[in-house]
RNA sequence: GGAGGCGUCGCCUAGUCCGGUCUAUGGCGCCGCACUGCUAAUGCGGUUUGGGUCUCAAGCCCAUCGGGAGUUCAAAUCUCCCCGCCUCCGCCA
């Protein structure tokens, strides 16, 4: 949720950041007047039942022959209150339904525009150049024996995979590896819970336009994560925090639908319902939030550098971004077989809205305010694996291990074809 | 799954049976001031959070006793539902 201060003092800079993402301006002004209705109903409640306490103790204070007209007064009031209260409900779910509607500001600098107006900030690495015919993730996996997705289907339906034998150990070395770094750069590994309760779910937005993405268990009302990022979020909620920043890495299993994806991605194990992930969250003081973002960045670049992949990162578009965020940066890997940029990494600095949502708060100069939250992409395992092979493979069918993962697979400097 | 107990403004705690004097008691901690070579001790005052009003501040008003709904002129207190924690029993990796 936006700050209805900074709404009050300033909607054209809000009615600007919907226009950079091609969203309606006046959901804007919907909310201002929303904002004013709320204040109005809630002043006159709050003045009936001002006089109505009074009428209240007048009650007990009154004679035996007042008392009767006297409790005839404040059973009015009481009635009066009662509808008063009601209204101010009403405008209260108003404003709360308006101030959803309304995603965050974008922070200066962010291109402006739909999914293909990002700007490429930087590559690293060359586009690598193969002279052999190459072969998809899902042809290099199967031969190694790593990844069965006919199986995956057979047993859980399209869209899961098995991971086996170097398959498997890929994905626990990508994770000790990614969590390593983490702890590393100073922050806290977390195992976090992949079920949650709607409020979770809710207070982080996935709720909103991404409802159909959520796995529901209906009859528990829990609901699985798509990414930790939902139970690290939560993690702090409603609570007043001292000690910033806070920095964690949570790992846990992520469940997405893919719902309105019918038909892309459809192959290998780029697009699953369900994989692994280790997710880098911070908090930190609102003033601190760019800085922090960077700091994120430049961990998923270090990590894309370890497992040498190639890549390049963009500013996201104001239209891409999702509610939450103010600004994002997208790492994105070569992906051989197809010619093109695949998002591996994504880190999101999501100022206070999404804090204010969840009620999680310090206290600055001004009082209690809401944090900054920003979350990043440690490494989503299936994917990387896919990109890994792809792009490490050679014309024998082999696969090249990158040397910081060598530890976590009994040294093997290359997978071979079984 | 069964039975019982508990949840009060940072922490602990009084109040709940029997509704109004609760504008929530007291202690600890914390903040300010006074006293004092310094510290400590002592004394006095302050110390939940959210909202409204207000140019700002002060002030004033409203709400807030785990959450919600209800009864009532009036709810920390009575009723119902939910959540969480604890104890015992059962089951279990």
């Amino acid at each position: 949720m936006i700050d209805l201060r900074l709404l009050r003092d300033d909607p054209e800079r809000v009615r600007g950041s919907q226009r950079a993402r091609v969203d309606d301006p006046a959901a804007v002004d919907r909310l201002l007047e929303a904002d004013e209705a709320r204040r109005s109903a809630v002043t006159r409640a709050d003045n009936l039942r001002a006089e109505q306490k009074s009428a209240s103790l007048a009650v007990k204070a009154a004679s035996k022959q007042d008392r009767p007209a006297v409790l005839e007064t404040a059973k009015a009031l009481a009635a009066q209150v009662k509808a008063a209260e009601a209204d101010s409900a009403a405008a209260d779910a108003a404003l709360r339904a308006a101030h959803l509607a309304v995603p965050n500001v974008v922070l200066d600098g962010v291109p402006a525009g739909g999914e293909q107006d990002f700007v490429v900030l930087e590559q690293v690495g060359a586009v690598p150049a193969y002279d052999f015919a190459v072969k998809d993730h899902l042809d290099i996996g199967t031969a190694l024996g790593a990844i069965d997705t006919e199986r995956g289907a057979k047993v859980s339906g399209s869209r899961f995979a098995f991971l086996t034998g170097w398959g498997a150990l890929l994905e626990l070395a990508l994770v000790n590896l990614a969590m390593g770094a983490a702890v590393e750069a100073g922050f806290t590994p977390v195992i976090a819970p992949a079920l949650v309760r709607p409020e979770a779910m809710e207070g982080t937005g996935f709720l909103g336009a991404h409802a159909d993405e959520v796995y529901k268990l209906a009859n528990d009302d829990l609901y699985l994560v798509g990414t930790s990022e939902v139970p690290l979020a939560a993690f702090h909620s409603g609570e007043v925090l001292t000690d910033l920043p806070l920095r964690y890495a949570g790992f846990s299993s992520c469940f997405r639908r893919e719902a309105g994806s019918h038909g892309k991605d459809t192959r290998g194990i780029i697009r699953v319902h369900q994989f692994d992930k280790v997710e880098l969250f911070s908090l930190v003081a609102p003033q601190d939030a760019a800085a922090e973002h960077q700091r994120l960045l430049g961990f998923e670049k270090a990590f894309l550098s370890l497992l040498e992949l190639p890549f390049r990162v963009i500013d996201v578009a104001a239209g891409d971004l999702g509610s939450s965020a103010a600004r994002k940066f997208d790492c994105e890997a070569w992906l051989p077989s197809q010619d093109r940029w695949l998002e591996l990494t994504s880190t999101s600095n999501c100022t206070d809205y999404q804090a204010r949502r969840l009620g999680i708060r310090s206290r600055g100069e001004h009082g209690l305010a809401p944090v900054a939250t920003l979350n990043g992409t440690a490494c989503a395992t299936f994917r990387t694996i896919a990109v890994l092979l792809e792009v490490h493979q050679r014309a024998d069918g082999s696969v090249h291990v990158p040397e910081v993962l060598r530890p976590y697979l009994a040294g093997r400097k290359e997978l071979l074809p079984q």
